[in-house]
RNA sequence: GCCCCUUUAGCUCAAUGGUUAGAGCAGCGGACUUUUAAUCCGUUGGUUCUGGGUUCGAGUCCCAGAGGGGGCACCA
């Protein structure tokens, strides 16, 4: 899988020839290794399954066949003849596919549970039916091998749904045992691991990620309804700008330069707002050098998008209609239960209007004191002291008031609500409140005590958004590893003119742990960051 | 980075510092033509995460390390 060095002269078809033949040598030596491994390292279930691999190969059965047609997936079988009473025999004939989980050998009889996407079904398997031959074929069976089926609808004198089966072809031999049938898996390493067993064992596991599925799906059609046209921009970036993270930073060798994975969409978006393609939005994945937590993996989705001619009261609004549309079509309600944080739980109908508070009443709800971004530093110092808040030299008012805010409200809001009129000083992208020059029109909605998306009215002044990068730079050289840079190219894009906009970023994998009912975020991701595992 | 918890058979779990570390499932052998986590009889399977230490004796206690979880810190 490495790159290839580049080759001395050499035809294409010399070249493609040496790296068959490099690949087979290298495909034997794996080989070798493996059956190495098969009688050092692996149990012994899975050495007796190799053992039948050899078998079948000897018979002439190929365990692992390239293809199988099928006619009917599992639920459409059971959508189209759930209803038959029990004891009845139909003519009619299924090809279908799955894993088998269950064996269940009665005599002259076996019952299977065969499971595909979809659902599961049970196997009727007769030795008066099938004959000798088939019937060996199905006790050499083991769980977690995956079968085709030829046969017919038919239910038991119990009235299970079955297929009767007629022929059954191996589809891929399964040599390693699957996890407890009953119990599933529930060492989390494992299942954060392997997410393969954990999907082929726990229900909830895959329902996570129908769930997940069904509302990007969703946020896809709201957003199509409203003439919004899906991009995709760079994820490496000569500046990581757009958000306070740090970033994770790589290298282009041939143009030998240092390059960032992206912490936001933001800037190149707006540079599409300026192209004048009005409304556009990315879901895509960002990545920030932070630390894991059950609310944080390093790499993410976000969702973004900016709507020309907007501001952030828009925002506010697609934002309710994004997140209770998604609901509606995961889950099929608009009543979730927002877990969070720690233990508390509330359940909200999201169909009901959202609470809206400004940061600054927020912070003085919680401490008693009213405070502003306009307040000498001084006295938000004492402030913050007084609630254990630790406070940097370099931080201004703003600053401090978020910190305070984060240390004093934040927990408390399990129930939808939109922190607006976040400091200037904190918020280097957002245009300044109409009403108040130290505010800005800035919400982050908030849920189960955890940021689940922010907006605003984005700052299209290139005069004033030069001087916020400059600001910015400044906390960077003063030892905010977080700050931003100045992005030249951004400006020179202001500088053609971005109409009045309205812009959104919306956490995709903590909208997805909301409607999945988690409080952990591995548990919507497939393959959460974790420390490599030691072989 | 710090603190707490955790790691025992393929999986799920037991085991006062005291015989040879047990059980269910899976596996293997056997019985069974309507099972549903089938049932019944028999049975294989262990680097108790790793390395030290204390002790007559350690899965159990102590120290160090590794993986995972939670919390804090960091972090939009």
């Amino acid at each position: 899988m490495s790159d290839a060095p580049d080759q001395p002269v050499e035809t294409p078809a010399d070249a493609a020839a040496s790296q068959i033949e490099a690949a087979q040598n290298e495909a034997a030596q794996n080989e070798a290794a493996h059956t190495e491994a098969a009688q050092i390292d692996l149990p012994a279930e899975t050495g007796r399954r190799l053992a039948k691999i050899a078998q079948l190969r000897d018979q002439g059965v190929e365990p692992y066949p390239y293809r199988f047609d099928r006619s009917h997936t599992l639920a459409e079988i059971r959508a189209a003849h759930g209803e038959l009473e029990p004891g009845t025999e139909t003519e009619v004939r299924v090809q279908v596919a799955g894993r088998v989980l269950l064996l269940r050998e009665q005599g002259k009889l076996v019952f299977a549970t065969m499971r595909d996407r979809s659902g599961e079904i049970q196997l009727f398997v007769s030795k008066a039916v099938v004959g000798d031959e088939t019937f060996a074929a199905v006790g050499q069976l083991d769980l977690g091998d995956w079968v085709g089926i030829d046969g017919t609808v038919m239910t038991t004198r119990k009235g299970e749904l079955s297929v009767k089966v007629e022929s059954i072809q191996l589809l891929s031999k399964a040599v390693r045992p699957m996890p407890d049938k009953w119990h599933g898996l529930t060492d989390t390493d494992t299942r954060f691991r392997q997410r393969y067993a954990d999907l082929i064992v726990n229900e909830e596991a895959r329902r996570n990620f129908e769930v997940r599925h069904a509302m990007i799906a969703s946020f896809r059609r709201t957003l199509h309804r409203r003439g919004f046209i899906e991009v995709e921009t760079p994820v490496l970036h000569v500046e990581a700008g757009g958000a306070h993270a740090r970033p994770f930073i790589t290298h282009h060798n041939a143009l030998d330069q240092q390059m960032y994975l992206r912490i936001a969409l933001e800037l190149h978006l707006k540079r599409l707002i300026v192209g004048g393609m009005e409304r556009v939005y990315e879901i895509g994945r960002i990545f920030r050098n932070e630390g894991i937590s059950p609310r944080h993996n390093p790499e993410f989705t976000m969702m973004e998008l900016y709507q020309a001619f907007g501001d952030y009261s828009e925002m506010i609004e697609i934002t309710e209609t994004l997140i209770t549309q998604a609901a509606i079509d995961a889950t099929g309600t608009s009543v979730v239960t927002v877990l969070g944080p720690g233990d508390a739980s509330e359940v909200v109908d999201l169909a009901q209007p959202w609470r809206r508070a400004r940061m600054i009443d927020l912070v003085e709800e919680a401490t008693g004191v009213a405070v502003h971004p306009s307040q000498p530093v001084e006295q938000l110092r004492e402030l913050a002291a007084a609630h254990d808040v630790a406070v940097l030299d370099r931080w201004g008012s703003g600053k401090i008031i978020e910190e305070i805010f984060e240390s004093t409200a934040e927990h408390k809001l399990t129930a939808p609500c939109f922190v607006t009129g976040h400091p200037v000083e904190i918020s280097p992208l957002a245009r300044v409140d109409r009403n108040d020059p130290y505010l800005t029109e800035r919400f982050e909605l908030f849920m189960g005590g955890r940021e689940l998306a922010n907006g605003y009215s984005e700052l299209n002044d290139p005069i004033e958004q030069r001087q916020r990068f400059e600001e910015e730079q400044a906390g960077k050289e003063a030892g905010n590893a977080e700050g931003m840079g100045v992005d030249h190219d951004y400006l020179r894009a202001l500088e053609y003119g971005m109409p009045p906009t309205g812009g959104l970023g919306i956490g995709m994998d903590r909208v997805a742990m909301l409607l999945a009912g988690t409080t952990s975020i591995k548990e919507v991701i497939l393959f959460p960051t974790l420390r490599p595992e030691v072989f």
